[in-house]
DNA sequence: ATGGTGGAAGATCCA
């Protein structure tokens, strides 16, 4: 008996980042982008806002489970899920006094066993001869150790957010003016190499091999009108996850919309189901 | 171009 088309379907979902620069500045854009995406689990970043005034009823109201790790003003990340975790994790080991919310670990239950994906906002770094490059470079040590420990579990494991990494020139459309920036330093993206080597496959490039890829223009200067972006949204995927990969796609589109982030979605879609 | 724009907080800091 010949297989039925809906048997055939291939059952998958979607997992997305986005630095969104301020969730309630952005909350029109982010339930448009929901509808339209239809992402399973959406990983927000720069959502600056503390958790009470996160505006979780109206991303409830699409159906989504709503997890924040967020402070006053700065930085602050987010899990929103269509189901939710069975636990989460706020804190990144290796720095007791850091209060910079950065980090949440969600793990999800699949029909495949446990999902781990994190949404990750690593520091930028500028200005290099600060305090603020040093707490780049211990806050990706601190990611390359939770990593090496979270890799002996042999599971899908997805680290997604905004690295403020620019991987290789081609990453960035005018390359020499980034030379001596935080976020494209030879210790920058040595220590992002040194992470992807523990054995993770980097969604986008592992599939598009093209120059002129980017996920971040800047407001200033005509960036966007330009092209003149930078690479710097990922998604690191463990071996067990990168098995699973089917696509991964940046949502340039989005960056043209009315009141935009300066950084726009990366999705990927792999082959599992909660 | 020595932050040119934008968000959040609150009369500046951060990116």
């Amino acid at each position: 008996m010949p297989l039925s088309p809906a048997a055939v379907i291939a059952i998958v979902m979607k997992i997305a980042t986005w630095n969104i620069n301020g969730v309630k500045a952005r909350i029109d854009n982010l339930l448009h982008w929901l509808e339209e995406c239809q992402p399973d689990i959406a990983c927000l970043q720069e959502i600056k806002s503390v958790d009470e005034l996160f505006p979780r009823l109206e991303i409830e109201a699409l159906g989504y489970h709503v997890e924040t790790h967020g402070q006053k003003s700065f930085n602050g990340v987010a899990l929103l899920s269509k189901k939710s975790p069975d636990e989460v994790n706020r804190r990144l080991d290796g720095d007791d006094s850091d209060e910079q919310a950065r980090f949440i670990e969600g793990v999800f239950s699949t029909k495949k066993g446990a999902l781990r994906v994190v949404s990750l906002y690593l520091p930028n770094g500028n200005p290099v001869d600060t305090e603020k490059y040093p707490y780049k470079l211990a806050w990706m040590e601190r990611l390359y150790k939770w990593s090496q420990e979270r890799l002996l579990l042999e599971e899908p494991l997805i680290l997604a957010g905004d690295y403020n990494v620019i991987p290789q020139p081609r990453d960035a459309k005018n390359p020499e003016s980034w030379v001596n920036d935080a976020l494209f330093l030879p210790q920058t993206r040595e220590a992002f190499y040194k992470l992807l080597n523990l054995g993770f496959t980097e969604a986008v490039r592992s599939v598009n091999d093209s120059d002129g890829l980017y996920s971040f223009w800047d407001y200033q200067a005509g960036a966007w009108q330009k092209d003149n972006g930078i690479r710097i949204d990922h998604l690191l995927l463990s071996p067990e996850a990168a098995e699973l990969l089917k696509h991964a796609e940046i949502e340039k589109h989005t960056r043209g919309w009315e009141k935009p982030s300066d950084h726009v979605p990366v999705v990927i879609t792999i082959d599992d189901e909660f």
